[in-house]
DNA sequence: GTATGTAGTCAGGCTGCCTTACGATATTTA
DNA sequence: TAAATATCGTAAGGCAGCCTGACTACATAC
């Protein structure tokens, strides 16, 4: 489905960026995204629930009780507008549904619908996969020494602003 | 102008994806797919040379001969047309030029027009402002060993194939 | 009971991709 | 050497995932 490990893969990879020498942080941040994100998603769409990754991402944050669509949107750091819209795709493939906040007449409460529940357990597997093919790749110390710096680096620079970023 | 350091960080990154526990691969995967993007992009505004992400991939892909379209369409892996799109759009703003090739009657060679030209050197810069980023936060020997980490899992992955990927 | 703030929607626009279809030139081969 | 085929690039149109601005409905404070 995705990726297409071979042998000439590491000199295309150097050649991102520049004429060669040391692949730049920027090229490898890049390829382990998506990478990454492309195991996922294939993983759940053979589960049966094939779906992007803006909206997977919603996904993610959706409670047990429901969510306001503004607290959505920051979480996610996308505007209401663009929240509310997949949030609406989403609801009509049954993966979340929109009901009136009974304690704020102004505001509905989003949560999950039939196939949202269904499937989150599928996500969940697919995210750990994720995690099992790192494993196999650089063994239990190594990946676990990744996700520790990856982590250290986070810590360190907080969210993103993403603010108008195309 | 990118990243707000804060306190409260790391709850945010925890609560990507689940209730908590570990952070998942993934979402340190973007995390830091983001961080790391938003620097270099803000480094090379500072330097009067606003650009995007896929812009600013496409422009490190030009050789100094110049090349066709098709071939950089490849590299990227994006189709022609996006490819070529992309490129008139460089061409306007005056950081690329296309040329017919000599050689070849229905081709056309792409190469630096004079803005691209006096960008490269701050786009370089700004790579490499984000690895002594990178090396600032974790240290020389720690930075070191998540490139490399990241470099062993690429090439075991292989070059993704994102074909029709959102 | 008016003012102000908050929750969400509607309308419209942009970027970065995609597909399908096509014209022009090169190369192969009958 | 002419016809078939392959390659280079463009044109036209579509879609996802974002954005801003302007608006309505309700909540709360004064």
């Amino acid at each position: 489905m995705a990726s297409t490990p071979s042998a000439e893969s590491t000199p295309a990879i150097t050649g991102t960026y520049d004429g060669g020498h040391e692949p730049p942080t920027l090229a490898l941040a890049e390829l382990f995204f998506t990478n990454v994100t492309d195991r996922f998603l294939d993983g759940l769409e053979a589960a049966g629930y094939p779906q992007s990754l803006a909206k997977s991402r919603l996904l993610g944050m959706i409670p047990p009780d429901g969510v306001h669509l503004t607290a959505l949107a920051e979480r996610l750091r996308v505007t209401k507008q663009s929240c509310g819209q997949m949030v609406t795709e989403l609801e009509q493939e049954g993966y979340l549904e929109r009901v009136p906040d009974p304690g704020d007449g102004r505001a509905k409460l989003i949560r999950w619908g039939p196939v949202g529940r269904e499937s989150a357990p599928h996500a969940y597997a697919s995210m750990r996969a994720v995690d099992d093919r790192i494993t196999a790749i650089l063994g239990e110390e190594d990946a676990r020494t990744l996700r520790r710096l990856l982590l250290r680096v986070a810590a360190a620079e907080g969210l993103p602003d993403r603010a108008g970023r195309p």
